[in-house]
DNA sequence: ATGAAAGCGCTAACAT
DNA sequence: ATGTTAGCGCTTTCAT
């Protein structure tokens, strides 16, 4: 006879609507667009919704209305934390109001990114954030087709899916690379740890500009297949020393490396900066409070995190709005590391 | 007359069951439980499945089966470099299968907690990570009634709400200011950022092992309100030097304030580990790679992460299991920073 | 400003 | 191994 009930048996918008004596629908109006109801009734429901402990089911809302506030983003790694100061400023946004920020870690593997996208989008996701621009074919299709605003970040390219902010990766390396050479080092090294397309770029930028000027040498680019660490850099310095004795400054992929340049060279008794010049990448907090100061270069990591929220909800407030690829750029802190002159 | 259709145009599970001349239910099936379904069937249902590039709705199955893969998590901060070690946990274990790991912020704010707990709950989560034992009475109610497995990490209490994984922070301080003592530092004193519950629970331990042994001066506990960075732990040091000139070591409450009174060190001239010892704590990376080697506590953040999905996993698969509040312990890294001795 | 009815796309329960 | 039916809890559409 009578089929049996699934409910979980918690309150449900019926409940709250039978208690304050209205529809469903008015409580759904309380709940999402207040103003639209009046003051009393509004107060009659809110009251009922307190005393009844009423949660409102997402899931539910989520079918009926076909949309979430979830925005997906999905990183590289969560490990590295130059990707910890985007969320950052990615949170900084969503803060402001519902927004949910799901993140997820595709650990660099683009078939990941694939899998991990289509479970975003069967969340159907109010926006997505995705890192780089090396995306599948299958993945731009994908996302080309997608129901929401969709933002690359920290690289820039020339075929972006729908929105893009960044910097300019081989122009970093090469300004980091010219700040060297003018700072009187002529037998300059790379180090970097895995490799991902953005350290590739950074290299090729450094490979180009030292070629420019008659400096470049490929023995004296160091790249590992371990994750990046303050131990490594230390090894990879040894084994630069090892490739040119003479080798006279580094331009490391990341932060870490350089600190981990700098602690070998104190052991090893080198002169910094006089014998051997430094310079980091991305400029974290430690740098400027080294001894000596390291030289790094600035990369907006929090701003990217922030503009790609901004587009993002300025394209969910006007479907008709966009935005052109952003270059954020990157400025040179130089400091005492490579401060050989003057 | 005739209503007006809401969907999509995505293709749904009916398009596929229509396409593989099957029913709905066994499209589903071949999705959540494909050993129930004969070979030859599953392959047909795939195949349109594949076809029509179909994409289940997440919403509609959550509404339907009341319940998710979703595992939500609640961090005092995304930016703390130290929680990211947990998440790194979290993630080796969640990887494993479709668990789906959604991460909220509640900047170290226990009514921001209440507020992010009550989405997590709407979303029916499989199970909740929560960090520490400080919750709002309110936050312990809805908790306790909530229909998922949920752990409190890092830090243990008498009082779990279900599961409990983590260590002793008072302890943990404690076995770190004998460490200082037994080196025969005797002017010791404390350095923390802004403080969490933990961070003072620490201190409360590093008070108790030093008065102890009639060690203990409130004059050299600093705390700061600004977050924490290497630059403030620079800055302690001076402030400590001022209160005490003569003290001749430090616990800092974490490794970037150690990291910063090692070179505040090294640019005033004070020796260490002979003039001035320094522990840190966590144990990053970063410590064992410094010049000296700096001493700190090995805590186990990567582990907690680990054992608090795998005890949420282990119940899910079987609801009679659970687990006590399990103590991960700590250990000392003594490096040259503290070795005044031998 | 409020309500009635239908339907979102899926899965639980009960067949066969 | 597969199908039928109803219903999950909400919001949309249309009406008053």
């Amino acid at each position: 006879m009578s089929r049996r009930p699934r409910s979980t048996g918690r309150p449900t918008i019926a409940d709250v609507a039978k208690a304050a004596n209205v529809s469903a629908i008015t409580v759904s109006r309380v709940l999402r667009t207040p103003d639209r109801v009046r003051k009393d009734t509004r107060e009659r429901v809110e009251a009922a919704i307190k005393a009844l402990d009423y949660l409102p089911d997402a899931a539910a809302s989520a079918l009926a209305s076909k949309r979430t506030d979830v925005i997906g983003v999905v990183l590289p790694s969560v490990t590295n934390a130059v990707f910890l100061d985007t969320l950052r400023g990615i949170y900084d946004v969503a803060e402001e109001d519902n927004t949910q920020v799901q993140i997820a870690n595709s650990r660099y593997s683009a078939e990941e990114e694939e899998r991990l996208l289509r479970i975003f989008l069967s969340q159907k996701p109010a926006g997505l954030i995705i890192t780089g621009i090396d995306q599948s074919n299958e993945t731009r299709e994908l996302l080309r087709t997608a129901p929401c605003p969709i933002v690359q970040i920290t690289e820039l390219g020339p075929d972006p899916i729908d929105m893009m902010v960044g910097f300019d990766h081989a122009a970093a390396g090469a300004h980091a690379a010219r700040h060297l050479a003018d700072q009187g080092y002529n037998r300059i090294g790379f180090l970097g740890a895995r490799q991902d397309p953005r350290s590739l770029r950074r290299q090729a930028g450094f490979h180009q500009a030292l070629e420019d000027i008659g400096l470049f040498d490929p023995s004296r680019v160091l790249f590992s297949t371990e994750r990046s660490s303050v131990r490594l850099g230390g090894t990879q310095l040894e084994e630069l020393l090892k490739a040119d004795p003479k080798a006279d400054a580094v331009l490391c992929n990341n932060d870490n490396l350089a600190l981990g340049v700098l602690f070998a060279c104190q052991r090893t008794g080198l002169d910094v900066p006089r014998r051997f010049g430094i310079c980091g990448f991305n400029d974290v907090e430690f740098m400027a409070a080294a001894n000596p100061k390291l030289t790094s270069v600035r990369t907006p990591r929090r701003a990217i995190g922030r503009r790609a929220m901004e587009m993002i909800k300025a394209r969910l407030k006007d479907p008709d709005i966009s935005f052109n690829s952003e270059d954020l750029g990157v400025t040179l802190s130089p400091r005492e590391s490579t401060a050989r002159t003057g």
